[in-house]
DNA sequence: ATGAAAGCGCTAACAG
DNA sequence: CTGTTAGCGCTTTCAT
């Protein structure tokens, strides 16, 4: 009969069941050479016998490595953002590592995420998706020596996945403009203080840039911000069908917001299509079903994308290409349309 | 001039710079008792001068446990397990624990989660998200010692927070009939065969239990499957709407499967709520934008709760009350409506 | 209140 | 090809 509340078998365990020394436990083990077949197999079967697992801890205390990787987004409960998790997850799943997330909301958090989560021992990699570093953080990330790549962080040094924003931008006023339109809203980003990332204000210059280009003016009284949100969209929306002269069409930085700004407008009354276009950013997983017109950027490339990149520097591979590119593209639906007569 | 690459600062390093030993310096971190403030207070200078961070790893191996917790959901990008995760993972962070997450969308990687990831030093605790698991997985489980709860887990023998799914279900069918539906429809989940969590089944029985109870019959040419997914809901109603007796009102039992159907009804020229009514489950965040009638369960309080309860088990307190339960109630908004004359 | 010393379980030279 | 032997950095008795 075996022991009731067994402890966990330990390499010393295999060692003496299988007949042989830790070292070679070890060895056989991993995988690693100088080890005759026999020996492995024999070795391989007493692990399984007592179902043996080496500690992570130990192991990592001793080899100054660990099996784990960081993921940091701002927030999670927004499509996109867990969407990359999604995809990032899987693939480093299969690739035999743990991954460890940490939501990034504020400042202070970042900055517990850069000094204890991921650079203090417990990641062997980290990936930070659309996250803006202060001077201080980046040097101890460089300084850590862990392998680090970003999404949505061009310019910040590190190597990534890219996404042309500024194209984005510039699609949808080109899509809007080349429809009819005239007097062009704009639903904008910004996540509250704590999130600096240039998503929002790369969007925002491609916006602008094209209405620019062919001779359109800006007007400040057609931006609102939705924070990302579905109701900040709605309220959003809102604030700029109250205005002096409202959009024809709106053009929302994601889906989450255009969704909330086609609620917030059918509810006072305001036909979309009809009376008012309105297109996103993301074709989010409801976008379709939504009738909405958006524009695509191969969000579920994102995760899986990054985190391949970060895997080729765990395994001592040189980023020859240190940045992915994805691209981007108008889906049309059902939400835009040619201005209606006034 | 201070060293280029610098290791990390050991705690050795702060004994030394502190004048005492490591073992003091172990307790004023610590903030064990039997430590005389003066001497505290020069330790935990020292330690902040020298930026230490006790590495966790090898904190883990000397005291068998490290401050993170697993979270296992069955998959990430569906609005849901966001919602959890993201729930879950602020408490958790304010406790000063880190977050390790998986996806478990096949038995394979249900067995490797319980293998490897949570129950092998890797986590202090874990919460299991509507995850089914095999007597095997749920003895290594209970043996490993490592406190862990669930949501969606009711019978597992495990906490957790509870929903009462069949209340959801019998809720949808009291909607609809007393608006004077007839010929009620569901869309029911099925995540493949890897998820045999219980609650499409406890949703599916208080439909049918429902419709029992007011003497209508069941019939299963009017129930469809689809995956929780926009796209299966989607699928589920395009094959309800061409059966030959298609229902007046159908019940999907998440918002994404009812979003999906709306669209693929709409897509036919089936007016939503006119010709059709369509209610979901889980008043999921564009569900007002969508005007979707819907059943609320508190998504947000779900992974607190659990987190909550893990929290509490790792403080040493004994469960009180194991379950959280969380209520639920209709969010009546405009796809339903009194059936159309024929 | 503090220090000395013995591990925690594993990996990594270094010998053979 | 395999065994011996130091540690990895921290916690935890046990003394003092």
């Amino acid at each position: 009969m075996t022991n009731f509340a067994s402890r966990r078998a330990t390499i010393e365990d295999v060692a003496v069941t299988a007949g042989v020394s830790v070292a070679t436990v070890s060895r056989a083990l991993r995988g690693l050479p100088n080890v005759a077949p026999s020996t492995r197999q024999r070795v391989v079967r007493s692990a399984q016998e007592l179902n043996y697992r080496a500690d992570p801890n130990a192991s990592r205390l001793a080899a100054g490595r660990g099996g784990a990787v960081a993921i940091a987004v701002p927030v999670f409960n927004s499509w996109y953002f867990s969407e990359v998790v999604a995809g990032a997850e899987a693939v480093f799943a299969e690739a035999g590592y743990n991954v460890l997330i940490s939501a990034i909301p504020t400042p202070e958090r970042r900055s517990l995420f850069v000094n204890q989560t991921a650079y203090q021992g417990w990641a062997d990699g980290v990936v930070m998706v659309e996250l803006a570093m202060e001077e201080a953080e980046r040097d101890i990330m460089l300084r850590a020596g862990v392998p680090t790549v970003t999404i949505g962080g061009h310019g910040s040094g590190f190597p990534g996945v890219v996404v042309d924003n500024v194209a984005i931008g510039r699609f949808a006023v080109s899509h809007l403009a080349d429809l009819g339109h005239e007097c062009i809203g704009l639903i904008a980003g910004e996540h509250g203080e704590a999130l600096s990332f240039s998503v929002p204000d790369d969007r925002r210059r491609g916006f602008e840039q094209e209405l620019r280009s062919r001779g359109m003016s800006i007007e400040s009284s057609l931006q609102a911000v939705g924070n990302f949100s579905v109701e900040g969209g709605s309220e959003a929306m809102t604030s700029l069908l109250r205005a002096a002269n409202p959009p024809s069409a709106v053009f929302a930085i994601s889906d989450e917001m255009a969704f909330g700004a086609i609620g917030a407008a059918r509810a006072r009354g305001v036909r979309v299509p009809e009376d008012l276009s309105v297109m996103g950013v993301d074709d989010h997983e409801v976008a379709e079903a939504f009738g909405l017109t958006t524009i695509c950027q191969e969000v579920d490339r994102h995760g899986p994308l990054a985190a391949r990149l970060l895997l080729d520097a765990l395994n001592g591979g040189v980023l020859v290409e240190p940045m992915a590119k994805v691209s981007t593209a108008v889906v049309e639906r059902a939400t835009t349309a040619r201005p209606g007569p006034r």
